[in-house]
RNA sequence: GGGGCGUUAACUCAGCGGUAGAGUGCCAUCUUCACACGGUGGAAGUCGCAGGUUCAAAUCCUGCACGCCCCACCA
């Protein structure tokens, strides 16, 4: 069997990924008679890039498919993405900038032919980066949001809802972004401090009666539009003022002075410009008092024909201009350093503009309820459960959720308006014409939020609004994995849709992630140029040493700060991995043995790894039950380093070795014997690893002999505890123990590593006695020893390091290599460290109230605990008397 | 203004009622026939601070400090 000395992932990956999706192995079987296990892909952007985010999302995914799929689950990951409105839009519209072109001149058919081409071109580009990642997704079911299929579903739950008064059309004021030239959810408004001024401006009183009313505003601009002043009610300095006209400077209108409970009268003046159509809290103010809405800003952010001389610049221009008037009539009273925060769009980060316009709305507070009951009462959980909190804080508190976009690239709205009669109609099926007077039908230009078609996901991409089969069998979904950052865009959404129109939440519970950062913790972004590039990752270390790290950092609740090192450790494990898996292949030469055979003679190493092997396998299983993949990962990286490779493969080389030289005392037996053992436990640990590391542990699997295609459709281990073996754990910890001891001994000591030494051994019982005796050529191969011997007691004046180690007392003799000196202070050390624990343990064993209240089994433990210390500290003092010491140093 | 999270070895984090663990790093040492992406041994922590509950507290409770993050229509 040829196998390289080291793993080069490069050489491998390319070929499995391909041999498992030919082969149909992540394809959903419904008619398996399995049951079923789904869980959808959040659909990533077409614009959208692969970044480091995505790789621990859907590394956490696949681990979890893979894993439920060799439990034996009819597996559904079904993956596909979104069309992603503005953000689609405006690569498009840069591509046709540079061609000196825009979407006006283009047309809306020909815009949005040009954007099924880019998606076309590029829109797989995340997704061929996701197969990358070994994701075993069921691509014959993959989706995209502008489907027929899933356009169906938009429009249908559109209409549904409008028919149920749930979302409506309405004139109001909302979050517009001048760059984009669109509305925007509150959701999509960042709240960013902005360092601004506070300007404090009079207003004189009509008709010359009084000085007027001091004003105070951040945004003089919009001056323009006020139409009253406010102040608190209970105000006792603009008291009389109330009900009186003001003189709007600038524009010479006469306002009213109001008295509203919204003004604060602590801030600014305590006296508040009102313009509706520029501002959400004027905008409601206004309503109460049925002010007038003048609108002097436009969608474009520049100033309208109501701004009178000031028209046709932009607001900021404008603002300048209106301080300078202001000064130079003498009204402008102040101007204050202030910080406040201010509301910028998501995407493109322009200041946002508060403007008065009709758009579409979700009444949301009806829909809300239900996905707050849902996880109230258990149907959703939340992992960690902590972000339940978040949810219900924000579900609680929410506000309509604008849908409309006034962009071309999306799902066109299903309204009609009738300009002849003023009627509106919203169907499912484009309406020939108008049905109450038969007149022309325009349908409206706007398309809906990429989110609302995001948030039918889990049943629109199972065939909804048609009862498929495959939506009868997979919904609810089992799991949703996503990030805390859309837990309101999406998570609250798709709950809340789910409950509506399927009346069953999407998915039993939301395993939520944190973060990856770089390895200061920082947030990766662009600008701060602290991004990583998954795919260099990959080559580097190996897109499984990428998946194991991103796993084994997992840890619920916690971000993800990704070192260098770190994925150097993993890449570091693969190859362990691959190394052990050699050593195995070029031990068992061309034998293919049995596994192990239910009258194999097994030795007490061969019972302790077949144990430990057991208990891997328990606890894998549970901590992946908990979605605990650090922990999974952990018990992995462990036991194959640290207990398959550092002591089971050790054990047997000595065996081994005999068989390989051809040596005539060879046990043919044990070597056989020993060969299944390691072979059994070998392939136990690539099924366990699989799920974490699948391109490698495929490649190992196909090496070593095996039964079935491949490993990727292989069964997932079954937890025996027929094959556990308390006693031989116990024992091998002791045999453990005993060659650290020994090997401690002649570190500390400066023995010559290649110098064979004699080992005696006075055990304090006769089974660990017989133990020693019958394990004594190994713990002899294990520590490099002449001999391995116990003796009843040591003789007088030898000269030895020493030491004692659970209830065995060791001793090396070494006549004239040890410095005296050297291993007295080693022994004066140790006791003294027994003795501080010895005494702590005094005082608790001694503390009645310990005694009478603390549970039966702790009290004993503590007990023999201290017994044993006490043993090990009269050895210790013997041994320093032996010495010619006894004092400590 | 409201809410959440964190503070444990040099670093990054586990542990979450019975006197501390891992990985990396560090020190020493070894090229012994799976692996130097390795072996062996070792050093390293008053578990942010102050109180409280308990026989017993990194672990539960209350404050405080520092750091991070969400949400929010005070001009």
């Amino acid at each position: 069997m040829e196998i390289d000395k080291e793993y080069r992932p490069e050489t491998v990956e390319g070929r499995w990924y391909k041999e498992w999706v030919e082969h149909g192995l992540f394809q959903a079987r419904p008619e398996s008679g399995k049951p079923p296990w789904c869980i959808v892909l959040p659909p990533p952007n077409i614009t959208g890039n692969l970044h480091i985010g995505h790789v621990l999302n859907h590394t956490l995914h696949d681990v979890l498919a893979r894993w439920r799929r060799m439990q034996g689950w009819d597996v559904l990951w079904l993956p596909g993405t979104d069309h992603a409105g503005i953000a689609t839009q405006m690569v498009v519209e840069r591509e046709l900038a540079k061609e000196g072109k825009d979407r006006h001149a283009l047309g809306r058919e020909a815009f949005i032919a040009r954007a099924w081409e880019w998606k076309r071109n590029y829109g797989g580009r995340i997704i061929d980066a996701l197969k990358g990642l070994g994701a075993s997704c069921d691509w014959t079911r993959e989706r995209f949001t502008l489907d027929e299929g899933l356009s169906r579903a938009v429009r249908t739950v559109f209409v549904r809802l409008y028919h149920e008064g749930l979302i409506y059309r309405d004139r109001y004021i909302v979050n517009w972004c001048p760059r984009c030239r669109t509305a925007i959810s509150d959701l999509e408004t960042l709240h960013e401090p902005v360092r601004g001024k506070l300007y404090t401006v009079r207003y004189p009183a009509a008709e010359g009666k009084g000085k007027g009313i001091p004003v105070a505003t951040t945004r003089p601009e919009t001056m323009l539009g006020d139409t009253a002043v406010a102040v608190h009610p209970d105000d006792d300095r603009y008291r009389a003022m109330v009900g009186r006209q003001l003189i709007l400077p600038l524009v010479s209108r006469s306002i009213p002075v109001i008295a509203d409970a919204f003004v604060d009268p602590a801030f600014g003046t305590g006296a508040v410009k009102v313009t509706p159509a520029h501002d959400p809290n004027d905008f409601l103010a206004g309503q109460r008092h049925g002010l007038a809405q003048v609108v002097v800003i436009d969608t474009a952010g520049r100033m309208t024909a109501e701004a009178g001389e000031f028209a046709g610049l932009d607001r900021l221009q404008a603002r300048k201009r209106i301080v300078q008037r202001l000064e130079d009539l003498g009204l402008l009273l102040d101007v204050k350093d202030h910080e406040h925060a201010v509301g910028h769009c998501q995407r493109c980060g322009t200041m946002i503009e508060p403007l008065l316009s009709t758009q579409w709305f979700v009444r949301i507070a009806s829909l809300a309820g239900p996905a707050i009951e849902a996880v109230r009462d258990g149907r959703l959980q939340f992992v960690p459960a902590s972000w339940s909190k978040t949810y219900f804080e924000w579900l609680s508190n929410i506000h309509d959720w604008c849908i409309s976009r006034q962009l071309w690239w999306g799902h066109r709205i299903p309204a009609w308006y009738c300009d002849a009669c003023g009627n509106v109609e919203v169907s499912e099926e484009d309406p020939p014409a108008c049905s109450r007077c038969g007149g022309t039908l325009r349908q409206d230009e706007d398309v809906l939020d990429t989110w609302f078609s995001s948030a039918l996901w889990p049943f629109s991409t199972l065939g909804w609004p048609e009862r498929t089969p495959d939506l009868e069998r997979y919904y609810p979904t089992r799991l949703l994995i996503t990030g805390f950052d859309i837990i309101f865009f999406w998570v609250a959404r798709m709950v809340m849709m789910g409950l509506k129109f399927m009346g069953d939440v999407p998915f039993r519970e939301v395993y939520i992630h944190g973060l990856v950062r770089d390895a200061e913790g920082q947030k990766m972004s662009k600008s701060k140029g602290n991004t990583i590039e998954p795919s260099e990752l990959q080559s580097r270390y190996g897109t499984d040493a990428v998946r194991f790290t991103m796993s084994i950092l997992a840890a619920p609740g916690n971000d993800i700060p990704l070192s260098p090192e770190r994925m150097e450790g993993y890449r570091a494990f693969a190859n362990k991995l691959w190394n052990a898996c050699r050593f195995v292949l070029l031990r068992l030469g061309d034998e293919r043995p049995a596994r192990i055979a239910g009258d194999s003679p097994l030795t007490l190493t061969d019972r302790w790894i077949v144990s430990r092997t057991h208990q891997v396998i328990r606890e894998v299983e549970a901590a992946l039950e908990q979605y605990r993949f650090d922990r999974a990962a952990d018990a992995l990286y462990h036991f194959v380093w640290h207990e398959f490779c550092d002591w089971y493969i050790e054990f047997v080389k000595p065996d081994l070795a005999a068989a390989q030289k051809g040596e005539a005392d060879a046990d043919q037996g044990r070597v056989a014997t020993a060969r299944a053992v390691l072979l059994e436990v070998l392939d136990t640990l690539l099924r366990l690893l699989h799920p974490f590391m699948p391109y490698l542990t495929e490649e190992l699997w196909q090496k070593i002999p095996h039964e079935g295609d491949y490993l990727a459709a292989a069964a997932w281990p079954k937890a025996d505890d027929a094959r556990l073996d308390v006693r031989a754990e116990r024992d091998v910890e002791i045999l453990q123990d005993l060659v650290v001891k020994v090997r401690n001994l002649r570190a500390e000591s400066n023995i010559d590593p290649s110098r064979r030494i004699e080992v005696r051994i006075h055990a304090s019982s006769p089974r660990n006695a017989h133990l020693v005796t019958e394990q004594a050529g190994l713990i002899a191969a294990l520590c490099r020893a002449e001999s391995v011997r116990t003796v009843e007691s040591f003789e007088e004046g030898l000269i030895a390091a020493r030491g004692v180690v659970r209830g065995l007392e060791v001793a090396v003799p070494l006549a004239g290599l040890l410095d005296l000196d050297v291993e007295r202070a080693r022994l004066g050390r140790e006791l003294a460290r027994i003795e501080t624990e010895v005494e702590g343990r005094a005082r608790k064993l001694g503390n009645e109230s310990f005694l009478l209240r603390a549970p039966a089994e702790v009290v004993e433990r503590e007990r023999a605990a201290q017994k044993e210390m006490l043993d090990k500290k009269k050895r210790l003092e013997n041994t320093l008397a032996s010495l010619g010491g006894g004092t400590r140093p």
